[in-house]
DNA sequence: TTAAAGTGTATAGTATACTGTATAGTTGTG
DNA sequence: CACAACTATACAGTATACTATACACTTTAA
């Protein structure tokens, strides 16, 4: 368990920010029990885990509503099990989607560097 | 040659959203010779390619910004072919980092459909 | 020829995702 | 015990990428 500026270090990710995330619900800490000079609230390794998948869910396009509902899918207890495989099933399609785009871009590109290499001046 | 309507039409992509990448500098048309009762103006092939090439990169994460990048090195003439070589491969680099991602992330994904699987109630 | 539909410019507003600032209280170290 | 460093809350501000609205003019079809 370790305070925000922890978390933030181990993750890399700014302390405003991961309190961004846990105002919109997508990590959540718990205070410690038995402390009542102070509201401090600790984070266990699952807060670590969801920053990093946040992180990289992030850099390939998905917006913070959709990395919350798979963050659902693995977290909340109220949901059945059907509703959760039907999330993540419809997310690792969306991510096959995302990859054909990527390599559709990357032959676009390969192509693009033979064009320039052998045109005249 | 096509009007912002046909263009909009073709690509998907409204026509508020044209202009905005037109004013933004992704994309450019020209005023048809001879043509003085109007400003219309008019788009080509490679207009439509580019906005074509701005849906897909924008769906795997990258900025506007970034995807300006490619089409200047795609496009400007000024340009020397080292410098638009040298953003082409950089490109690719961060193409295959999101692939690896997207990869990644289908494993997590997969790992954590398994233990939803496999639980008790 | 007039009304609908399309075109352009300008500007304001919205959604998402932060980022910064102010304020106030708590903890740890020399 | 001072004081730096950390914590929390609240709220304002920023960047990016649109999206909508107002206004004026042009084209096209009945």
């Amino acid at each position: 368990m370790k305070l925000i500026h922890q978390l933030a270090k181990e993750s890399g990710i700014p302390i405003g920010t991961i309190r961004f995330y846990e105002k919109t619900g997508l990590i959540s800490g718990q205070k410690k029990d038995g402390v009542t000079t102070n509201n401090y609230i600790y984070y266990g390794d699952d807060a670590l885990e969801k920053l990093q998948f946040i992180q990289m869910a992030k850099s390939v396009g998905f917006t913070l509503a959709e990395i919350k509902e798979v963050i659902d899918a693995w977290y909340r207890k109220e949901m059945s099990r059907a509703a959760k495989i039907k999330v993540l099933d419809l997310k690792v399609v969306q991510i096959n989607q995302k990859i054909k785009e990527l390599q559709a871009m990357k032959k676009q590109i390969e192509v693009c560097k033979i064009n320039i290499s052998t045109q005249q001046e």
